[in-house]
DNA sequence: CTATATTTGCCAAGATTTGACAAGTCAATA
DNA sequence: TATTGACTTGTCAAATCTTGGCAAATATAG
């Protein structure tokens, strides 16, 4: 499970039938960045997440969910302390969001 | 709440006395990095967090912790899906971690 | 073998982060 | 109010990291 984003992707794009080649231009990259992208070899930019999602007619909050995903999993892949600091930052998630309530 | 590492360094370095121009050499910067570091405008570096945990006689874990906390939260924070995607990649952690036995 | 789809390797260009310094604020006090 | 010491802020070039684009390699189907 390289990157849930990019596997998502590719299972979306098989789907619809298309290639990498009939996509990439429609993000304006090239087969080979896409091709990446769906390995998790390269992040898709942020900003792209909402067009890639009505190309493949998925949901766009499903994709960024996955897209946050990867983010979170490559800072604490590998980290004695990865628990610890989820529960860390999802408490000072929550906190900061009551406030602007 | 800008960076939980910042302010538990802080607080640390004060409560052993100890001034900035003090303990910046020890890391190899100068007290307006290790100022910024502290008020969360810039990062420590990873592997200079055992290193300031011994200065501050501190829990190198608990430090690592924080740290890692502030690079998720950068990645979530403002982010409509940040919940989801927190739940998201702790069950990928926690599923590799059970691989890994 | 040929054609098409995808993957991989490379490296220059672009973007981001850092290091270093100078100048600034602030508080205590002579 | 002038001085000193601690800390902060702004700037910018250098260092580091990431991306874009191309060419060549591989894979699959006919």
């Amino acid at each position: 499970m390289k990157s849930q984003f990019g596997e998502r992707v590719r299972t979306l794009r098989e789907k619809q039938n298309l290639y990498l080649r009939q996509v990439a231009p429609l993000l304006e990259m090239d087969t080979a960045q896409l091709s990446k992208i769906e390995k998790g070899l390269r992040q898709l930019k942020r900003e792209q997440i909402p067009i890639i999602a009505e190309i493949l007619k998925a949901s766009s909050d499903e994709l960024m969910t996955l897209w946050l995903a990867d983010q979170i999993y490559e800072v604490v892949k590998d980290e004695k302390m990865a628990n610890e600091a989820m529960q860390v930052a999802e408490q000072k998630l929550n906190f900061i969001k009551r406030k602007k309530k």
